[in-house]
RNA sequence: GCCCCCGUCGUCUAGUGGUUAGGACACCAGGUUUUCAACCUGAUAACAGGGGUUCGAUUCCCCUCGGGGGUACCA
């Protein structure tokens, strides 16, 4: 069974891929990796209107940045394209010509205006919104004729209006729908373009899908899906409805809520295994202990039994705590190259590596989102201008903060510009420290405001070998001009 | 309105017919320390409610309530 594992991912090409695109994208890619089965995607471009010029590569672009490759696809082909819904319409209208021939669909003629007229007096009369009908009692010829006379009509599904269909949902169990309470839903567009229902049901079968992943909205559907299947005869694959991702509010994520696109998240520093590793878990537990996942490890414990029923809200402080702790993870060099661009940012000179290596070092700890690389190396550049106040200690007064200063600058002095590496001024510093008789943090603190021009930094001997002698001296006497102006 | 899904800390979740209901994030406190971050330790925090079934229900069943999704010539 597993060299005939197919899962498709199925975007319409009406924007950026969002979370939970992402999201149906990588249980479909684990669930294929982990069965050695075949990852599809599918561009279903049936809806003209909605359609945004680029998003297709832009899916694309995202889902190589995430590292879900596909096996088949818009430019991969497997021997089951087109992959684009708008370039098989010919294969959709045979289709629907079939359950027209075998009276399981009808013309229907009704204009958007009588349809939404009775939608009205429906809802108006507290009863379920659905189409009423009129057209099915239509003799097929007749309508035939009309609609090749060139009338404007739609093909929906004659559904029969009793009976029950089950659906049996990998992840849910049985769920079953009374037909009573179904509508005749369009297949056909008058615009000659298929609608999602019938298009998505003759290209999972065209393309010999296994199993379907998508979200739970989709859920109410699939009756109609499952009738299909039986109209045409085939069998249908397997089913599994996923949770929704939630907001904070607890609706259905979607784009009015803060960052969805992936691109977003990219462009914020996120890195792709982090967001990767924080997306399965929205819905799927490996139900041990074990939080983080490379993405072996999730190919390996990836099991759709595993996946929750409930929707789960999208917690951006746990994506910036695993973000954080991956990027901790990464050797300082290759976090180098990650940052390159965002020092650059900040006109951090990136020609020389050993002093990139150390700025990294020094933030490294303090990153959550690549992006904040610039702002937490910035003040190593070019000194920042900051309140004088602030180089006094909480129980410390501007003459003695002076007096320090000046300590610390002596201190400086002494030591050989070659020598300025933590572990030596750390040394010296202390020795000189215990000598002059005063508490660590009264010489520290203000050095180090001093040298960083901000309340809180990393360390003074980080600071000042990443600095030098020249530059760390030349801000302490900085600092000295602040506080004596103001005395 | 109608159809469908769901319901364990604030959030993501583990779990069992008998457990001190476990972990993670966030929050709070302490430690480390020259500050911040990181790290370590600890604390607070949950079985929606009501009926059953049972010796015993968070767990099984029913109802209620709550939340969500769908209800298009959108996907």
């Amino acid at each position: 069974m597993d060299k005939e594992l197919r899962v498709r991912f199925a975007p319409s090409p009406t924007g950026n891929l969002h979370i939970g695109g992402l999201r149906t994208a990588l249980f479909d890619w684990l669930l294929a990796k982990k069965h050695k089965g075949c990852f599809i995607l599918r561009i279903e471009d049936t809806d003209q209107q909605r359609e945004v010029k680029g998003s297709v590569d832009g899916i694309i672009e995202a889902l190589r940045w995430a590292g879900l490759d596909y096996d088949e696809g818009p430019d991969k082909d497997g021997g089951h394209g087109p992959y684009f819904q708008s370039q098989r319409l010919d294969i959709y209208h045979d289709h629907a010509q079939r359950l027209l021939a075998e009276d399981k669909a009808y013309y229907c003629f009704c204009s958007p205006e009588r349809l939404e007229k009775v939608r009205q007096q429906q809802q108006a009369q507290k009863l379920a919104p659905r189409y009423d009908q009129l057209c099915r009692s239509l003799s097929a010829s007749e309508a035939k004729k009309k609609a090749e006379a060139g009338e404007n009509a739609v093909i929906r599904m004659k559904l029969p209006g009793q009976g029950t269909q089950r659906l049996r949902d990998l992840i849910r169990g049985d769920v079953d729908f009374s037909f009573a309470t179904q509508d005749d839903a369009v297949i056909m567009k008058s615009d000659g373009f298929p609608t999602y229902q019938l298009a998505n049901v003759v290209d999972d079968h065209l393309m010999e899908i296994s199993h379907v992943l998508r979200a739970e909205e989709w859920l109410p559907s699939a009756p109609k899906h499952l009738w299909l299947y039986q109209a045409f005869g085939w069998e249908a694959p397997l089913y599994a409805h996923l949770p929704l991702i939630l907001n904070p509010a607890g609706g259905k994520l979607s784009k009015r809520d803060a960052a969805v696109s992936v691109f977003e998240y990219r462009d914020q520093g996120y890195l792709p295994e982090a967001l990767l590793n924080f997306v399965a878990f929205l819905g799927w537990n490996p139900k041990t202990e074990q939080e983080f996942f490379t993405i072996d490890e999730l190919i390996q414990s990836f099991e759709l039994e595993k996946v929750n029923k409930a929707g789960a809200v999208f917690n951006i402080d746990k994506l910036n705590h695993i973000n954080g702790r991956y990027i901790r993870q990464m050797p300082t060099s290759a976090l180098v190259e990650k940052l390159k661009p965002y020092f650059q940012s900040v006109s951090v000179p990136t020609d020389d590596e050993a002093r990139l290596h150390k700025i990294t070092e020094l933030i490294k700890d303090r990153l959550v989102k690549l992006t904040d690389a610039g702002d937490l190396a910035a003040f190593l550049v070019s000194p920042i201008d900051y309140d004088g106040d602030i180089l006094v200690p909480k129980k410390g007064n501007k003459e003695t903060t002076i007096e320090r200063l000046k300590q610390s600058l002596q201190i400086f002095s002494e030591i050989e510009a070659g020598d300025y590496t933590k572990e030596n001024l750390y040394n010296f510093f202390l020795n000189k420290i215990s000598a002059l008789g005063v508490k660590t943090g009264e010489i520290l603190w203000p050095l180090r405001v001093a040298l960083a021009g901000q309340a809180n930094s990393p360390g003074v001997f980080e600071i000042t070998e990443i600095l030098g002698k020249e530059e760390a001296m030349k801000r302490v006497e900085t600092a000295l001009g602040k506080l004596n102006d103001s005395i």
